[in-house]
DNA sequence: CATGAATGAGGTTTCATTCAT
DNA sequence: TATGAATGAAACCTCATTCAT
């Protein structure tokens, strides 16, 4: 039981410095400095992951998991579907998935196409969207011309966002084109759009944006 | 003199091929698929480049001049800055910058910082975003409590769009998203944003988005 | 600590391989001969020197660590200065340094100007050199008009030997022209040097020979 | 005619510029470097030389002719084979042939070897300087005791000296070394050396040293 | 089990040589 | 004929992965 917790801890421990590491260098820092940054020797982490692949879609389930967490929390405690737009698109921005897209999206990584896992996950998450989505043009906040692939792709770009930005606006500027979205996704007086409402089902299966 | 030109159509080639490369397989491809792919062997290449980073360089200031372009002859073709804001704002999804985003941002790419050529054409293109933002809020098209850093953020978003949309969206997509965010940037009822406009050099020096 | 005692001698084997090879094919052998010679692969050689200049640094310390033991236990050993300097001379030839010289030379090799251990090296055999002529003067067998950077050069000049000599002279033309330099180094009877004695420090810092 | 002339005074610059940089920076200076400091294209260098060894050749032809000369004149022009051999010992320091040894010694470079202009200016090379020792013998100037090789591998030693002496000693360290040379070969009270008098032919053929 | 040394495949870069202009 | 651009073989070096301790 210790041993299971020490065990699990040093795995979180790896997930969470190949996370950290593939956001601020890049997809191919060197797995020595991976195992570095977790504390432990190469050899450890080779255990715990095979290889590299394994470790990509470890951290693509966890971010996946976090993902799909924001969007049932927003959806179960916010009291109406436009404030849980608003919170998972707030949120949503500080996982920083935008770096890590070419890692964790099953798209373009050629690794993580076909895991069930993740597959699991990001359906939660679709379903999760679409509820909010749903409800907030029921409530008649959400204009009717967007689907939920519109929005799930407006979120996706609002995360996508790996530049520094100066301390100060960190948190400002996340918030203020969240807010600045949501004014677009308004139902009052909307611009007609070309073509028809863009479904999460359009976009190809599992894309996290 | 003809081979000057010569030599210029084989440097334009391979700066085309390195682009394409790097959006489709990444940063990391090797040296030897561009000069294949410009049709030409390594050693012209690195006659031509140097290292890697010079070709980088190369893409980077690339990318940026086609920035400036669509940036300035939206301002100067279009009849009112709405109009531009919008040219512009397709247009720039078209350059898919997304994808090499960590290749040509000096923000993100050591080799880029301090570039001079690089820095003038983004300073280029900020100056006619700048200016096209202020004749849409002097048409009071435009809201008055973003700055010309939101709205380059917000375009910046759009056009990080590394996702392979199906045929039939590739198009579309963007140009709703587009017409949402431009809806959220209209000047009639705006819900009151948090802080202040932010500015161009609010962001730090120079990155498109 | 067994694993330590492995890596030493691997290290030892590198060393002893690279110094044998650039005697006999010069200083640009591709670091996968020396890495088979050792008997280890060029990642091992890589993981202990990390480049060129690294193994060349390795080399040049060995190098200048047996020049300074016979210099010093010349100095020790043997009963007079004249002895001591005869000894010291014959053995310096068996090093082959003069093979070397472009490889462990700080004047020469850009990579070793400035390496604290192996200018300590060097002055400790300048010192037991220098110790070694001070007695000879004092026993009136070396003639007074020299200073020990004349030696030390001469010396140099002796180990300056590339040339394959046939076999029966290998040993023999070494001690004959070690015999006639002491002849024209000794107390008795000299020609009048033009100039005047040339010290150690004379020299610039730190060149063997 | 004119043209002839031309062409020579290309074909010397590049043999000049050549022997420079092998002196300066190794026998691996790049072809190109050695095209730009003789003020050609490589494609001039190319159709002068053919390849590098064939450039290593004319270096080699080059020194060996300089070397001949001087123990031409040395034994034509000295009243006697005392200065002769003083002469010719310290113009040969000048030529540096110390650091070009790896490059025109045929010993070393297996691109020499069978060189019959080479080996006739070696030849010839030695014919003087054993002229030049006989005289001295015969004059009694010399000890009995040492062969022409003997003398030849104690004048390649001198000239054996890559290292940049401080400008002040450039000229006075070998002449001081030569004179010491000098008196260790002087005829009067040699100590016994050991073996018998080494001859050029013991040295394998042709090395200039 | 954890560790970190060893391995070698593969990417990067250089440069001798060729060849079109 | 002189030039310098193009080529590709070969050297350098890194790092994913394996394995002895």
């Amino acid at each position: 039981m210790a041993m299971r917790a020490d065990a699990r801890r040093n795995r979180d421990r790896i997930v969470a410095a190949a996370r950290d590491l593939f956001i601020e260098r890049g997809a191919d820092v060197p797995m020595e400095e991976v195992a570095h940054r977790a504390g432990v020797g190469v050899g450890t982490l080779y255990r715990r992951f095979g290889d590299r692949t394994a470790l990509q879609r470890a951290v693509a389930r966890d971010m996946a998991g976090r993902m799909r967490d924001l969007a049932e929390s927003a959806l179960a405690e916010e009291p109406d579907g436009w404030r849980a737009l608003h919170r998972f698109a707030v949120r949503a921005c500080t996982l920083r998935t935008g770096p890590l897209k070419s890692i964790i999206d099953p798209e373009l990584n050629a690794a993580l196409r076909g895991d069930a896992e993740l597959a699991a996950l990001e359906k939660a998450t679709f379903a999760a969207v679409a509820a909010i989505i749903e409800r907030a043009k029921t409530e008649r906040t959400l204009r009717r011309d967007v689907g939920d692939g519109d929005v799930i792709m407006l979120i996706g770009r609002l995360t996508c966002s790996p530049e520094q930005l100066p301390p100060g606006l960190a948190d400002l500027a996340p918030a203020r084109m969240v807010s600045i979205m949501l004014d677009g996704l308004r139902a009052a007086d909307p611009t007609p759009l070309p073509g028809s409402p863009i479904g999460v089902t359009d976009l190809g299966i599992g894309s996290v944006s």
